[in-house]
DNA sequence: ACTACGTCCTGCGAGC
DNA sequence: TGCTCGCAGGACGTAG
């Protein structure tokens, strides 16, 4: 699942290949999910930039172009727009074509005024790897809601990019269970530091490839090599070698380690 | 206002 | 071998 690494590993390749570009044919799945992607005929490509997982594309006409690549998304070159799984595509002036892959459609594609966005994409929280995001501003963010502690990470308000498998690397690296409604200062200022680690360590393994996540190029992320916790559980805990176990919080599956990280 | 849960999707792997 | 079934989960809609 693409989280705010891949989304970025993603960005840092469109960039140069997009900016400057005039849109001069698309197409789309029927569904209204993508079918805005075609509202961006005739324009041109000023930027690409990111906001928690959401990548965004600006127009020249003021508006921007939003995409989400929920579960199994991908974006990159396409000779003609034949795969089965495509869900959108844009052709460029330079006769370039980009493609929207996502096999379980659980990705999405809107375009709006720029500065004036909905739903998650206008609550978000702070960059992570921004000079914003304090561990005072953490702490802050937390102690408003009395949800599940990894809930409230994957929901973007206290922070934005985070997914189940950044959520339960730096919750795990942080020592706090998952699934605790209160965390004292302590324990906060540990996980915001966390939060840091594991994003940025992914970003610089080119993020995390455990079945669908490719870049731009085709190419697989190395950051499964350096998980801690995500998806190893009944397998030993690398700190106090306890079989890792899992659960569900609020339908989303959570690996730990029930001596570590202590309810 | 807040929290919890169902829904969307499809491929894959386990089990019979 | 071939089938069914449960699982994976980000954001959003709905219910309480």
């Amino acid at each position: 699942m693409p989280e705010l690494p891949e989304v970025e590993s993603i960005r840092q390749q469109l960039e140069p290949w997009l900016v400057g570009r005039q849109i001069i044919s698309a197409g789309s799945h029927p569904s209204a999910k993508f079918s805005p992607a075609v509202e961006t005929i005739g324009m041109t490509i000023e930027s690409v930039s990111r906001r928690g997982k959401y990548l965004l594309l600006g127009l020249d006409d003021g508006r921007e172009m939003v995409i989400h690549l929920g579960m199994t998304g991908q974006l990159f070159p396409i000779e003609s727009p034949t795969d089965p799984y495509l869900r959108a595509w844009w052709g460029m002036d330079d006769e370039s074509i980009l493609g929207f892959r996502d096999v379980r459609r659980f990705g999405r594609i809107r375009v709006s005024d720029a500065n004036h966005h909905e739903g998650t994409l206008a609550i978000l929280g702070p960059e992570p790897l921004s000079e914003e995001f304090t561990p005072e501003h953490l702490y802050a963010a937390l102690k408003k809601s009395n949800r599940k502690i990894k809930t409230q990470l994957l929901s973007q308000k206290p922070v934005a990019g985070v997914g189940n498998i950044y959520a339960d690397e730096a919750c795990f690296r942080a020592g706090i269970y998952p699934g605790v409604r209160k965390a004292t200062k302590v324990q906060v200022v540990r996980l915001h530091a966390e939060i840091i680690n594991v994003l940025s360590l992914a970003l610089e393994n080119g993020g995390t490839t455990l079945r669908d996540y490719v870049n731009v190029e085709g190419d697989q992320g190395r950051n499964q090599e350096f998980l801690l916790c995500y998806g190893r559980y009944g397998e030993p805990c690398y700190a106090c070698g306890d079989i890792l176990k899992r659960t569900v919080l609020d339908g989303r599956g959570t690996t730990f380690c029930g001596n570590c990280q202590k309810r």
